[in-house]
DNA sequence: TAGTGGTCTAGACCACTAT
DNA sequence: TAGTGGTCTAGACCACTAG
């Protein structure tokens, strides 16, 4: 058949993108159509429902199999669907996520806890030596310096002194400082994506102790994070937990 | 065209899958064939270096582009080759790795330090309820405690305390303990491919203070895995690291 | 202008599952 | 036997890049 991509033998130019008819002449690939719409059909449904089987889905968009299959694949690829050859295509089960990256109101929420933030401090400075290399800004470069006192359903639990690189948000102090570090910065276009801890164990200082309600030199995690997004250092954070209360989990891929 | 699978118009049945020829009544898939082939075209190459180009493989091959495609699509997925839309396909620069499994001895590795080992203890126990639940086992079941003095470059690191279900490895401790647990497993074709780490700062008691060369109530770093191989639970274990000398790493993703 | 990847078609045969 | 996913064909037009 000769190719006359966006019309079909029956239905010419279609219209809106309901319950299977596509945009006619949208740069919306097909395909990315599809999968969108299954992507809806199944967002909430119980592991091990059937999606609809390919040649449905054929019939339904008046398109090539080959198109829902790119469709399917995807979704197959980010692990909502698996595929059972001879029976059909289903809602996959949760899979073993590997190591998410969480923010702490997050990491409380997960738990069951109630997190709650008391800023301590919240200032523009000029950026040490070790903060700009963590922000790969230059030694006296402007930082965004916030200090809060963190605590789960009441209690302390760490003391986060997290430095932001001032050049990327502009503002952002006079704006007056969020709930959620983490959902500001998306609100920025800056949502980090991938970040680098480390983890080591210390005794609390006096000032950490009286802070974090345990006697000075008591075990504290110390955790520093940096937080990137796409390709840009916009967080660097140190953190003390109260030893006896935070344990931090983490899972781990191997690759093959 | 009608469907004469694995017979071309030029050609006919091929033979030895070298350099292009696919096998032709192998039950190997062609795409899987390409994939392969172009894999190990690829395989040290440098970032940044071309792949062949689809059309190039459809002619060394003999198959349509589909088929490449379906080919290549794995390995851009796998993230080995990138696609640059009109200019080609290219062997990826490495991508952030998140959250990578490592043993001890890989750990210290890239550090740049030598790992080594001491075994305290290594003997057939019965399962106490703690392990037992951490290996889903039932308590009174056989295992394997193995602790170990693991040094960097000569210094006390950690103590390792590893328990193992017998069941899954039978006559491991008459066969003499490993160099390499991980090793070892691999080799009963129970390589470690997933973690659950937990980490919390505590203090040390006497014995860990004795054998890490830290005094009693110095800060320590508890870490306990749970290693699943092939979603058989192999390895759970319980290290005590010394607070001054080790910081643990982790990477870790965001999902979209 | 030639080459590349991105998208798409309208079929086909296969192995497998379920009825 | 009907239905499913797995594989495969032999083309096509598009937007984009590079010489």
């Amino acid at each position: 058949m000769e190719q006359t991509q966006d019309e079909h033998p029956k239905g010419g130019v279609a219209s809106l993108s309901v319950e299977g008819v596509l945009v006619g002449h949208g740069r919306v690939p097909k395909h990315v159509q599809v999968r969108e719409y299954v992507r809806g059909l199944v967002r909430e449904a119980q592991p091990g429902t059937a999606a609809p089987s390919e040649r449905e889905l054929v019939h339904q968009f008046h398109v090539a199999r080959m198109t829902v299959r790119q469709a399917m694949d995807s979704l197959v690829a980010e692990g909502l669907l698996e595929r059972i050859p001879g029976r059909g295509t289903f809602v996959a089960h949760p899979r073993r996520t590997v190591g998410r990256m969480r923010s702490f109101t997050e990491e409380m929420g997960s738990r069951g806890m109630l997190a709650e933030s008391q800023t301590l401090l919240a200032r523009r400075e000029t950026a040490g030596p070790g903060v700009a290399r963590a922000l790969e800004m230059t030694a006296g470069d402007p930082v965004i310096h916030w200090r809060r006192l963190r605590r789960a359903d009441g209690h302390p639990m760490c003391v986060e002194d997290a430095y932001l690189n001032e050049v990327l948000l502009p503002g952002f102090l006079q704006s007056g400082m969020p709930t959620s570090l983490y959902e500001a910065l998306a609100d920025r276009g800056l949502r980090p994506t991938w970040a680098e801890d480390s983890i080591t164990a210390d005794v609390a200082n006096a000032d950490e102790g009286r802070l974090l309600e345990i006697p000075a030199g008591g075990p504290v995690m110390r955790h520093s994070r940096r937080a990137l997004a796409v390709e840009k250092i916009v967080e660097v954070s140190r953190s003390v937990y109260r030893g006896d209360r935070f344990t931090m989990w983490v899972q781990l891929g191997r690759e093959t």
